[in-house]
DNA sequence: GGATCAGTAGTCAAATTTGACCACTGCCGT
DNA sequence: ACGGCAGTGGTCAAATTTGACTACTGATCC
């Protein structure tokens, strides 16, 4: 599963009510341009593809306010809402991830009560660490460490990669019991989306140097 | 880029000729199932792409020995050959890369003098520290750290990240230089293909517990 | 007053990836 | 002697992703 469905269900709900240059815009505020594939072309398909599925309501509009092709509304349905939730979930725990699904999931986590975060952010921890022994054991050959040769370079890649995203996962496990940010039922929610007419400080027309790719 | 032309390329050059089930077979040997997107129709679908490209040239062959449909045998051109070591240079230089990429090369940087390994590999870490700094500095708010909320933590990831995958890329580097592993040129070069008939003692059927998914 | 540039909004063809499926062989148990 | 299953070798349709492109508005420059 790539970001990308998460992500654009997440800025439609965070909205209420977007159209695609909206979400295109917020994923951009996110930076997601720089650590996923948020391409136009992926987000437009998702949203088609999701109003399909049903997860997503599509409003056919007017020509637009500011020039360009007519736009098309989504709202997010009970049914996306759901999605948006057990996706959100999934990714947190799921060790077995690659890096946007995280960094889109953390994007979101705020939209979890506090309580259940710190639940799923442990049961990544326990993945993680049930992850890191099964391939130890499992990819440890009989004719000693050696006999794979550099290819024993990249298990240990993984099993480092591993301590590291544990790590990590257990600071963030940290911060959140010592009561950082805002969950939800916390009151006034974390807004992540810029109102119509802000500008943003993070966009510029070509990626920075540093661009994630 | 995915790393799959990257390990395709790779096979079908330490086997000489190939057929697309001998490198479905290497890939999975190498464990590249559990971290790339390595499966039969991607695999397929690489060889025939770059045999339309010149970078392998294509026999056609006469039904297999064990049963199935005929087999089509791949052999690496000199384009293919070129194109091979520019992937990899860049595969592992880049620090702009998902995982599977730097994981495959990993599994042929054998194929590079020792020196040119340690100079990319030193690239890399450079690569790396630039971007960390561009990154703390393009997204430090004036606001102070506080006005991301939350969204401070995605940035605290790659951040991490990029420190971890510095320090281990510091760790590999330190290990070539002290003269670990066979590198291009010196002899008797590491074997990370399976002779036919040698059983494979990491496949299973199933992906086993743990699967990088 | 025309060129051209940045911003708004989205489309499209081509390439790639996914996941399921086909067809055949040989072996193993009953 | 025959059913089923693992292994061999690959195809296919559908979904997704990529990268380039269209088309329009408003402002700015010279």
């Amino acid at each position: 599963m790539s970001a990308i469905r998460l992500l654009v269900l997440g800025a439609v709900r965070q909205h209420g009510r977007a159209h695609g240059y909206q979400v295109r815009n917020d994923l951009e505020y996110w930076g997601a341009h720089e650590w996923s594939n948020a391409k136009p072309g992926s987000i437009y398909h998702a949203l088609k593809q999701m109003a399909k599925q049903g997860l997503l309501h599509a409003h056919e509009i007017a020509p637009s306010t500011a020039g360009g092709p007519p736009r098309t509304e989504y709202e997010i349905t009970e049914r996306g809402t759901e999605e948006f939730f057990s996706l959100l979930r999934e990714s947190l725990t799921a060790h077995d991830q690659k890096t946007d699904v995280l960094s889109a999931a953390i994007g979101f986590i705020v939209d979890l009560p506090r309580d259940e975060a710190v639940a799923l952010l442990k049961e990544r921890v326990r993945g993680l660490e049930q992850w890191r022994a099964s391939v130890t054991e499992y990819y440890t050959p009989e004719e000693g460490p050696q006999s794979l040769g550099h290819i024993g370079e990249i298990m240990n890649m993984w099993v480092s990669s591993a301590d590291f995203g544990a790590e990590w996962t257990r600071g963030l496990i940290r911060r959140i019991e010592e009561g950082a940010y805002t969950f939800a039922g916390e009151g006034e929610p974390f807004v992540g989306v810029r109102a119509e007419g802000d500008e943003n400080p993070y966009a510029t027309g070509e990626p920075h140097e540093g661009d994630l790719g």
